[in-house]
DNA sequence: GCTTTCGCTGTTAGCGGTAACATAGCCTGT
DNA sequence: ACAGGCTATGTTACCGCTAACAGCGAAAGC
């Protein structure tokens, strides 16, 4: 089957030509699609069967225009192939469904730049709100959400100035948390394995969090891995080797993500290492895929449906907006032994 | 902080308003803002000065409707948390980046009545290309695909008939070489796991081609698991913990995605099963974190970046559109025994 | 010197809808 | 019987921007 087959050369369909068919003016058919004021049954009928007989499609961006309302809430994301954002967007849309709005997606990889152009591409089709990750943005992209005049949530992280509304996680609590739990444990010589990301202040922040109880507490992290890009899962194990390998009394390894937690799990199990006997190992984000391991890796859930919720609310006039900390459960699994 | 805080009541701004700020007509400010005509260095700095300072952001749905052209592609897909349609959607990302157009994604989770409802909404943003997910459509999203005059790409499978154009592999053959490459490995007593989606039509053909090709060879499938739900990597070690408990001599399983035949693989490994002599496995997709499992998964490369970029550039113009068949690369790993 | 060309800028008329108001019947109460 | 109030529909004037064309001064051609 072959693209314009221009059987008819046709325009594309307008209001007009629904009205011409069911002989009406075209404010009756406006008001017929979109349910709005009193249209008689007979009328509301033949409207809708001339509407549905030549597949006609509204034009929203004429819509838009008229009325001045667009119903797309712009959500701006780091990634999506990490298993953090997808369900921060199934709460989302969960929350929208309802409202007649619908959000449209933006990625950034992790540049603030990219996350900026994102930013004046969606806001050039004037939403009626964004979510978007984070507090730090180009003083450029905080001028724009300043000016924007709609709603403004950002989320995930509420370590930092809000510009509007804010719904997270203290993550900078988060690594303290984490970092008390291992000391009262009886853990003594922690490493740390994370990502080499400059712009993920998220995993940034967790790590000050963990040093800053570590210090508190007289220690400090014994050795630490970094790496950039490729399988997660993979790099946790290579990582956990070769920290394991340079540090071979390290007795605890606390992991920024839980796919590269996983990753050194499966590698401890693999080596038959005492875990958590002689090795604890914990990671963050409480993602599904940790049900699946053989032992439970502990982990800290970061709340992600419940702020994809949250946010959507806020933006759905559901909810009034400001900053929402929410509360991370330390879920300490099988890999911290129990004090 | 606070959202209107209204210091100064403004409306929006628009083209207007630069223009008066710079002296200049709209037209004008409308021609250097997109680069278009000829306008002297000065103008065009004093005009972009000008906006800069405003903070000005332009109104896309005025030029849109005024110009006819939208530069958005809509993206319809059945899920974001599978790891398989984020990769598709680095590919469309690569390839749109360059060309001024920008992919918008809508999700249906897998329901055909979804799938029509976002297709309609997107429509209605007269986009300049639609991309989706499967050959199968409601007719009323089949009518709306013929009608729209843009570009459609329709991927990831191509048993069946496309509407315009179509990129993707068979997974009817998929299902087929798998099979072969089993039977030809010396198993004989196959079992399948697998979704219980009745939408997912690609898992459904490619149990179809492995069936097929099991009774060419005299065989058929011994025994057979379904779920639906929850994390796929515990449903795998649950689902091969119930078809062997059912039928303990088995020789091989397939499993319709990677996921859970890496949970299959993981409870094997730990059950002490002799994998892949005494018993085989293999998933479908191709999925980075199998590269972190303790043994590599069988699997067979969808080709889903691939697929992803090839869809973009039929969108794009740089490419011929019509029926694109693509070869997914069996990769036997070390769960399938050599023959 | 006078037309021609060219580079730059302005004017006009929509794009396809919708808000707001206008209008035409018809019913209702008194 | 007639004001007043409904209900169902039509009319008008934009929304903010751009295509197409018009205009104008300066450089170029003869």
């Amino acid at each position: 089957m072959t693209r314009p087959i221009a059987s008819a050369p046709r325009r594309t369909l307008t209001l007009r030509d629904v009205s011409e068919a069911s002989g009406v003016s075209e404010m009756t058919v406006s008001r017929v699609l979109r349910n709005r004021g009193d249209v008689s049954d007979a009328t509301r009928e033949r409207v809708l069967e001339a509407a549905r007989a030549l597949g006609y499609v509204p034009n929203k961006i004429a819509g838009a225009l008229a009325s001045q309302r667009v119903n797309l809430v712009a959500v701006i994301i780091p990634s999506l192939s990490n298993m953090v954002f997808p369900e921060v967007m199934t709460g989302v849309s969960e929350v929208l469904d309802g409202t007649g709005l619908q959000p449209v997606v933006g990625v950034t990889n992790y540049s603030p730049k990219r996350e900026e152009e994102v930013l004046y591409e969606m806001l050039s089709w004037r939403p009626s709100g964004v979510i978007l990750a984070g507090l730090e943005h180009t003083s450029a992209a905080q001028a724009m959400l300043k000016n924007a005049d709609i709603p403004i949530v950002e989320i995930m992280d509420v370590d930092g100035m809000a510009v509007d509304s804010a719904v997270g996680i203290s993550h900078r609590r988060a690594g303290r948390q984490m970092a008390e739990a291992i000391i009262a444990a009886g853990y003594r010589r922690i490493g740390f394995l994370g990502t080499m990301m400059p712009h993920d202040h998220r995993a940034r922040k967790r790590l000050e969090g963990f040093e800053e109880a570590l210090h508190k507490a007289g220690l400090s992290l014994a050795d630490r891995e970094f790496y950039s890009g490729g399988s997660a899962l993979l790099k946790g194990r290579e990582m956990t080797a070769a920290i394991l390998k340079r540090s071979p009394d390290l007795d605890f390894l606390y992991y920024s993500n839980d796919m590269i937690g996983a990753g050194g799990l499966l590698y401890c199990l693999h080596e038959g290492i005492d875990v958590p006997g002689k090795l604890g190992l914990a990671g963050f984000n409480g993602v599904e895929l940790l049900d699946g391991l053989p032992r439970r890796l502990a982990t800290m859930d970061a709340c992600r449906l419940q702020i994809g919720r949250i946010a959507a609310e806020i933006i759905a006039g559901k909810r009034q907006g400001e900053v929402i900390e929410l509360s991370p459960k330390l879920e300490p699994g099988d890999t911290i032994r129990q004090p």
